[in-house]
This record gives C-alpha cells, structure tokens and sequence, in this order.
RNA sequence: GCUGAAGUGGUGGAAUUGGUAGACACGUUGGACUUAAAAUCCAAUGUCCCUUGGGACGUACGGGUUCAAGUCCCGUCUUCAGUACCA
C-alpha cells in the first residue's frame, strides 16, 4: 500500500469539515490563545506560492498550541471592500460584489486543499452589510467623541458640550484644530445650533474639514499618505497632485503619544517598531516667535491700507513669524530665516525691490512637481524677500528668505536657520553668502555643520555660554518664554488621516446632512446599505460615484433610505420635507480592517446586539500571534492600534493593543528562467555557449524548466499561450540538452515565474507544500522558490509512509521501544518544540527527516515511539499524521491529542566523542566515557598515539580539557 | 543620508549558551535495478595539494579579544527592505 497522498488529504479535509474539528469554543477551561493572518484582499488571480507561507506558518502553530491544551482561535475572512472589484465593474459593469463573491470562492477552495485549521463559523467579510454595520456605527462613536488631554483619552462629546456651557473652552486641554476661536460660556450658549455644531466639528475625533488631500485624478480618489509611493499611487502609478476638498478625516494625531508609547508594550520585529516610530516622528523643542522688522516701506503700505479701508485696528499690528525647532540652544546661532514658499506671510513682507525676484521663484518652485521635488535635494534655490526678522534676544535683525528646502506641511512652514548646527541652513547659507556664525565652544564649521548635540558646549549666545545641550535648550526656553516669545514644544509627523474615498466598492457614511451640517444616523436604523447605480464612475459633475444613486436620501421621519425626489430640486435646503441628502464618498480600505479581529470573537450565529458580545470580548481579549507582510507597518498596523485605543477610552472594549505578539513574514520570491535569442535570428542558443554572443534573455515560463534547469523545448512549443511564437526556433544544445539561464526575481505574472499552489497539491499533495515552504528558509526572511527542491521533503513523506506501512499493511506493533528508539524520539521532540516556540519552522523539518532517517536504520516499528511522533509531525502535515494516526487505531482527530512530554533521561549518554584539537584545529575524535575526570581525560588523551605523533616531540605548553565538550592542546 | 536586516559550498540553508563549520535537502558524478524511462536504493560531493594515510586553505574584507571566533569587539565593503530636505 502506497502514499496516494490525493485521496488522503481529501479524506481529512473533508472529515475536518464535517466534524467542525477546529471550531473553538468561546468557554472553556482551557487557556485562550488567538492565532491572526492578516486579512487577505480576495484578488481575481487567487493565490500564489508565496501568499500562503504565513498561513502555514500560523496554521503550524495554532495546531501546536491545541496540541499543548490551549483553546485556540484561528479565524479566517475577507477584506473584500477594494480598488481592483471596483475597476472590473468600470470596465466590464459587473457589480463589484459578483466578482467579489466569484474571487471569495476561488480562495476558500483554495485555502481549503491545504488543509489549514481555520474555523470558519466566525468567517468575516468587510463587505457584508452585517458587518459593515459595526464599521459605521465606530465611526459615528468616533464623531461622537473628543480628545482630553488632561485625562489622555478620548471622552463623549457631551462632556464637551457641557464644559462649553458651563465655562467655554478657554481651559479646554483638547486635540482639536488649530484655528480655535475662543468664547465664554455666555458666547457658547448665545451661539445658534449651526455655529455650535460647527465649533464642535472641530473638537471630534471624526470631523469634516477643508484639507490639502493628495488628489489622484486617474483612479478619481483621495489617497492617504501610506497609499503613495515615490510621488505616485502605490496602485497602478499613477500621478498625485495636491488639492483642497472638504473630506472626513480621523483626529489619529491625538493619539501620536501613546501609539508611540504602546510600542515598548509588545512584541513586534524591531524593524516594524522603528517604522511606526518614524511615521509618528516625535521631535522635542521649542515653538519660538519672531516679530517682522516693519521697514519705512512697510509702514507706509499699512497706513495706506487704512487709508482706502478707513480702519486702523491694523496698523499697530505687526506680523509675525512661529518657527519650531529642535534646538532651541542655538538661537544665537541664527543668521537668517527660511519661509516655505508657500508660507502666507511671503506676499506680505516682501519688499518692493525683492518682489520680481520672490515671484519668480514661487513661479518655478510650483511649477516643479512634487517628485521632481524629492528626486532633487542637491539642487541649493531660495530668494530673499528684503525683509528682516527680529531675533528675540540680540534685536539684531535676521534676513528672510524663502527656499523650497522648507515645507510647508511639516511643523509651521517656516525655519529659523542655525547654518553652523544644521546641515541644510549651512548648505543654503554658504551657497547665497549669508554669515555663518559659530556657537559651537571647539568646533571647528569651515568645511561643514556640527550638528550633533553631543558633547559640545554653546559659546558666543550670552547666557547660554558654557552650557550643554540639555541645559542650555532648557534654559533658552525658559527665557523666551519671560519674554512672550516661545514656548517648549513636540511635535509629530503623524497626520491626521483622510478617511474619505470618492469610491464605490466600499463602506458608505452613515451621515446625512441638513444645511450643510453633517448628522449621523441612529443605531438602529443601520447599516446603511450601499445604493446601486448604472455606473461605477464619478458624475460628470465630479461627484463620486454614489452621486449617481436615484435612491439616496435619508427620510428622517421614516428613518429610512429613499428616493431622492422626495428631497426635492436637487438638494435643496428649503424643501427638504424631512428628508436630506446622504453622505456621496465612502470610507477607505483601512475602515473594515481596523477592528476585524473583534468581530472573530464571536461566531456567526451567535452574533447579536454588539459587534461582539462583552463574554467574547473579555474571554478573547486581543490577538496572542499576528503573521502577515510589513508592508502594513505604517498603514493598517497603526490605524488598527488607533482604533483600539479609542475603543478602549469609550470602553466598548478592554485592551490598549490589538496585536501583542507580531511576526512579518519574509517575501517568496519566483526563479525566473530565460532562454537567449541571438540578434536578429530565431535561433536560441543554450546559456552554457552565449559567451560573448549578442543575445536577447527572454523569460520563459518555468513549468518547462526541469530540476537540472534544462528546457522543456517540446513543451514550450505546445504552449497554448506563447507556442506560436517557438514553433520554427531553432534551439542549439549543449551536451544535448538546452539549458536555461535563472534569475531570482520578484514572483509576478509578467516575469512568468509565478507557481499555482493548485499545481504543485495536485502534484506533491498539500503537505509536500506546506513542509516545503516551511523548509526554504527562516520564516522571516525573503527567500527564492525553486519547485524542483519539493522532491526532497515529498520523499520524505513517502519514507515516513514506509516506516509505518508496506505491501502487507500496517507494520506497527507493539514490540519494545530499544534506547536508541527513545533517544531518536526524545530529542525530537525537545528540538521540536524549541523551534516552533521560535518559529524557527525550517529547522523541524530537517529534524522530521533526521529522526524518520533514523527510525528506518533502527528498523524501528514500536508503536509507542511512531504514535507520539505523528502528534509531532502533525502541525506541519496533518493529512498523512492523521491518516496514520488512524491507521493505529485511534479513532479521534490527531489534533486533540496531547502533545508528548520530553523526557531529558533518554538522552543522557554515557561517553562523549571527544573533538582533539591542537592550537584550536580539530585532528582526531576519540571515544571517552562521561565521568571520566578532567585529569584522566587529559592523560588518557596525552598518551594516545595520534596526539604523540601531532606533537612530534614538542612539548604542549597548556592542554585545555572542559569535560563534556572538547580537548584543546596548545603549543 | 538615516533606520532595520543580512553576507557561510554549484543552490536553499544548518550550527539556539564562544567548543568537531557546511546538518538536512536540491543539484552534480558514479553504481544497482530496468529492454528503456520513471520511481527506488547505494556511494561520493567546500576548494586546493598529494599515492593510501594525510596536509594546506576556508563562514564578505581588514584588524582585535580568547586555549578556542561564523558566533564577541573595532573598522571597511556589499546586498536587501523601509524612510527621506521633518527644522
């Protein structure tokens, strides 16, 4: 009896399903632990090898973790909302959710052939409406929420509201836009209901608001900041420009601290913490204040002003220029101000001789595009606009510039220049001849800055003289502050994020507005379901698609979606007769995968009233092991962090983080295969004889590509797809066979190096995949599929097969386990269980293949050392552990039983082979008994006939002997 | 530039605490079985020298610590990933 590993997996697949063996219980006495994969995108190309390696890699473990007593959740779902759905229906106008359920489809097949221990009754889709529900009603608690920063955490508005009336919000310590007017409570509750809801909108943690958004006109959508690479969409590439639009945003700034924090809190890669940290990118200093020389010209213009305007409120009001900066001790070192171009005060300070030159410049600076931007940081330009700033200190005057080194987004778009401590300013300073002045005790600046701020005391700034970094930033502070003119300050990088998408395929708002004013949606009344429409386009008035919905209108009276006749001429505030337009754009990807993991809490029957029960929630707390692609790191991996902080603050659940221990798996990259075609000839000549020849590599698909990388010719000129184009080559051998050139390359259609998980099941069975893709390499790492090397671990199996069974059936008895038996078993399962508590999973598998070469030299057939090898075994591949396990006669599931104990005392030997070495080079072994005594090993070691002849009379001047381990003579 | 990871045979990789470098596989070569192929099994396989025994060299490069370094320390180079005029 054979391995026909075929029938066997499907067998196991199917018993799994129909028994709900992996179904986990939401009590239990057990201990919980809650094994993720990131949420995969259901994309119409289905999977490749590489998508499935940390689902493996997961699956391993989480059956690991039931063999070791733990409840263990491991869901699986959708995150189905998403550009490519979207654009199938532009072009082909199927709705996007045939295609999605058609893709859905093709995955689960094919997560199901490999056999992972998903359980499926707590299968999740962002694109449901059962779900999204619980996606709309987050964001109504969002906007439904502020930031206290004296309580440092988000809070109902209505406690808000209450401060406002009773004392206004000049004591108000809250994130909220910059542009806060103030008021009494007097003001507040003189203030119609628009003007509240408008001062509110300011304060909520989802607010609408006018903002700069990066506009990608192809794909006709806002994108986030995650969601462009090198100045272009990171889908499809396309261009990206700026541009203002009134959007929903989500105030993730207010929580730039404690996403900081949170991350000394868990167990993520280095890597992936220092990427959050960047994207928060805290800086510590101080917001200083410059007061604008005002010049004769200046002056004259002001008065001229109130002159024509007839008011003189102005005239007495200079302008001002708020810098932030991380080294508040060198402000003597300031020689000159820099302004983004962009910055507002650059028309009003510039002098009438520098207006030509300053136009031109913001002329040409605008005119560069954003990337041309970042390719060209070498590249010194700026212009001064004949003004003079005033430094706080000194009154010196300090020029103004502008320069395009300075943006305009980060900080307040404008620098006060230090060019002996600052790099930058130093290149800029040195370049338009403007003074470099030292502050630096010791330093020498005639080549470069100095811009490290340690061990280096301030001289020439007054009475920061002798200081150090630390005291003279403290005390510069301080004293600016006497002065009215500065204050300590962090900032962050992180920006509030855009949570507005002019998109179809995705949550819509749960929000109507009346006059302009946003108004969510109660509870009950949702979800709000997507409308249909005839097309999956913007209007031709450039509103988003939804804009072309005829039933898209909210009837306050009846609470429920209707036609938007009933609102009357077209959005009219007048006659409106209760029912208002609903909200056009829909929420961002990142909306539905943000709190995902919740929802897996609770099964699918079971869920109810909540989004999960307050009994999961408390049971399950917050994923134990998270696998996906770092790709996220800035993207869903700090919003979802975001949204369980607040979710936490408004205690609708009961953990800071949603991931405490995080593992990035490393990239499957394809072997590309080429075969090389001599210029201007349909002659292919093989990679062994191109030498100097001018030849084309042209990539070739690699299924016709053998172990020994020699070409399939025949193969190839079958090719449905690309046979035509090989049918009259010529191939010229070498040795007989045509051999290929390989390359490892990233695995993607276009290079035709992509393997079909479905190709290599079919061929090598489910578990042949799984040991293989755990035996490439080191789960993190990237690391190149070559599928002629799944002959190694499928003639594993088949060996493993054999030691169990052969032509008569099962060889399995109950003889005596001998000592070596035991040992073999023995120190696999301790090496075992140290590498998948590593998730070190390539090591194992070696381990498997060492101990199953072993059994079979042993001739082992004892039950008691092949049953609890398969418990072992069955992480990695289940199918055949659970056939085999069977086979004994069990008649449970293998992934119930226990996993074995180790046992030290089988291994414990009694002699050692020693390594001999001399001067440290290993010479000769030799057999010792264990308790030999440190000088009888060295005698006996001394008197041995190789030593003698290795030291050819020398005499050692030193004999290392460390028992148990190794002997070391010297000399 | 900065941050992080990594450089070991023809290839993927192993060596978890400083203690026999190259486990386990792929590939290659030779052999067995077969009409043949596939499958299976056996043997060899870091490089170089030499007749067996053996010897020299060897973990990106240059130093160092140590009886002993792939592993620890200092410096250099290269590759990959992320990020980038962040004041």
């Amino acid at each position: 009896m054979s391995y026909h590993f075929n029938e066997i997996e499907a067998k196991w697949q199917k018993y799994w399903a129909d028994n709900q063996t992996f179904k986990a219980a939401n009590n239990s006495k057990k201990p919980k632990y809650y094994v993720l994969d990131m949420f995969p995108y259901p994309s119409g190309a289905g999977l490749h090898v590489g998508h499935p390696l940390g689902y493996i890699a997961s699956d391993i473990y989480a059956r690991y973790k039931r063999h070791k007593g733990f409840n263990v959740l491991h869901p699986q779902g959708y995150d189905s909302f998403g550009l490519p759905a979207e654009q199938y229906a532009i072009q082909t106008g199927q709705h996007p959710a045939i295609t999605t359920e058609t893709n859905i489809k093709t995955y689960r097949r094919q997560l199901d052939q490999i056999g992972f221990s998903f359980d499926w009754s707590r299968e999740v889709r962002t694109s449901n409406p059962e779900y999204y529900k619980w996606t709309q009603w987050i964001f109504i608690q969002l906007f439904e929420s502020w930031y206290n920063n004296d309580t440092n955490q988000a809070e109902a508005i209505e406690t808000l509201i209450l401060k406002f009336s009773s004392e206004g919000n000049a004591h108000i310590n809250a994130a909220c836009d910059d542009d806060i007017t103030m008021f009494s409570s007097e003001e507040w509750n003189g203030f119609s209901s628009k003007e509240q809801q408008d001062i509110l909108l300011q304060y909520r943690l989802a607010y609408l608001a006018e903002t700069e958004v990066n506009w990608c006109p192809t794909l006709g959508t806002v994108l986030a900041n995650d969601e462009i690479v090198n100045g272009v969409s990171e889908r499809g590439g396309h261009p990206v420009m700026r541009k203002k639009m009134t959007q929903w945003s989500m105030r993730i700034s207010a929580y730039a601290e404690r996403l900081l924090q949170g991350l000394d809190t868990i167990d993520w890669t280095d890597s992936l913490k220092e990427s959050q940290r960047n994207w928060i990118g805290k800086s510590v200093g101080a917001s200083v204040t410059f007061k604008v020389k005002m010049t004769s010209e200046m002056l004259k213009q002001v008065q001229h002003d109130d002159n024509e305007e007839c008011h003189s409120e102005q005239s007495e009001e200079s302008h001002q220029i708020e810098v932030f900066t991380t080294r508040p001790d060198t402000i003597f070192g300031v020689s000159f101000m820099t302004l983004a171009p962009e910055h507002e005060l650059v028309s009003k300070i510039t002098t009438p001789d520098q207006k030509e030159a300053v136009e031109a410049y913001i002329t040409a600076t605008a005119k560069r595009s954003e990337r041309d931007r970042m390719a060209d940081v070498k590249t010194i330009s700026g212009a001064f606009t004949g003004a003079y700033a005033e430094h706080p200190f000194t009154k010196e005057p300090i020029p103004i510039w502008i320069g395009d080194y300075v943006l305009a987004g980060y900080g307040t778009g404008a620098v006060m220049s230090v060019p002996c401590g600052d790099q930058r300013d130093y290149d800029f300073a040195k370049h338009f001849n403007i003074q470099i002045p030292n502050i630096f005790e010791g330093v020498d600046i005639s080549e470069e800055a100095f811009a490290s701020k340690d061990n280096v005391k301030i001289s020439n700034s007054d009475f920061l003289n002798g200081l150090n970094y630390k005291k003279a930033s403290k005390t510069a502070i301080y004293e600016l502050e006497k002065l009215g003119q500065g204050v300590g300050k962090t900032n962050y990088r992180l920006r509030d994020a855009v949570f507005s998408r002019q998109r179809y395929w995705g949550e819509p708002f749960p929000v109507y507005y009346v006059n302009g004013a946003p108004q969510m949606i109660a509870k009950e009344h949702l979800p709000i379901r997507l409308p249909e429409v005839e097309k999956y386009l913007p209007t031709e008035t450039g509103e988003p698609p939804l804009g072309r919905a005829d039933v898209w209108a909210w009837d306050t009276k009846n609470n429920k979606v209707v036609s938007n006749d009933l609102c009357h001429s077209e959005r009219s505030e007048e006659s409106h007769n209760g029912v208002y337009p609903l909200e056009l754009n829909t929420m961002p990807g990142w909306a539905g995968s943000s709190w995902y993991f919740f929802r897996y809490m609770e099964e699918a029957a079971n869920r109810g009233e909540d989004f999960a029960s307050e009994e999961a929630l408390n049971y399950w707390e917050n994923v134990d092991l998270y696998i996906g692609g770092s790709e996220h790191a800035t993207g869903h991996l700090l919003y979802s962090r975001f949204w369980v902080k607040f979710m936490k603050d408004r205690g609708f659940v009961n953990v800071e983080e949603p991931f405490k221990k995080l593992i990035n798996q490393g990239m499957i990259l394809g072997t590309s295969a080429f075969v090389y075609r001599q210029d201007g000839t349909n002659t292919y000549i093989s990679e062994g004889l191109i030498k100097d020849k001018n030849v084309v590599a042209i990539h070739v698909k690699v299924q016709y590509v053998n172990a020994s990388d020699e070409l399939d010719i025949e193969g190839l000129k079958q090719d449905g797809e690309f046979g035509e184009d090989f049918k009259d080559a010529e191939f010229i051998l070498e040795d007989g066979v045509y051999k290929v050139g390989r390359e490892v390359e990233k695995m993607s259609k276009s290079k035709y190096n992509v393997v079909n998980p479905d190709a290599i099941c079919e061929q090598y069975g489910a578990d042949s995949l799984r040991l293989y893709e755990m035996f490439l390499g080191p789960l993190e790492q990237a690391k190149p599929w070559n599928t002629a090397g799944i002959t190694g671990v499928h003639g594993f199996l088949k060996k493993l097969w054999k030691l169990y069974i052969d032509d008569n059936g099962l060889k399995v008895n109950d003889a005596e386990p001998t000592a070596d038996n035991l040992k073999t078993l023995h120190k696999t399962i301790k090496k075992v269980e140290d590498d998948i508590e590593n998730f070190s999973f390539n090591t194992s598998v070696s381990t498997f293949m060492i101990a199953v070469n072993e059994f079979t030299a042993q001739k082992c057939t004892s039950k008691a050392i092949l049953e609890p090898f398969l418990i072992l075994l069955s992480p990695y591949a289940p199918h055949i552990a659970e056939e085999l396990w069977h086979k004994l006669g069990n008649a449970t599931s293998i992934s119930t039983a226990t996993f074995p104990e180790f046992e030290g005392k089988y291994l414990v030997e009694s002699s050692k082979n020693y390594p001999i070495s001399f001067n440290g080079k290993m010479r000769f072994t030799l057999e010792l008994p264990m308790d030999m005594s440190k000088d009888d090993i060295e005698k006996t070691v001394m008197a041995h006939e190789k030593t003698i002849a290795q030291l050819d009379g020398r005499t050692p001047k030193k004999v290392i002997v460390v028992p148990g381990k190794i002997v070391n003579i010297v000399g």
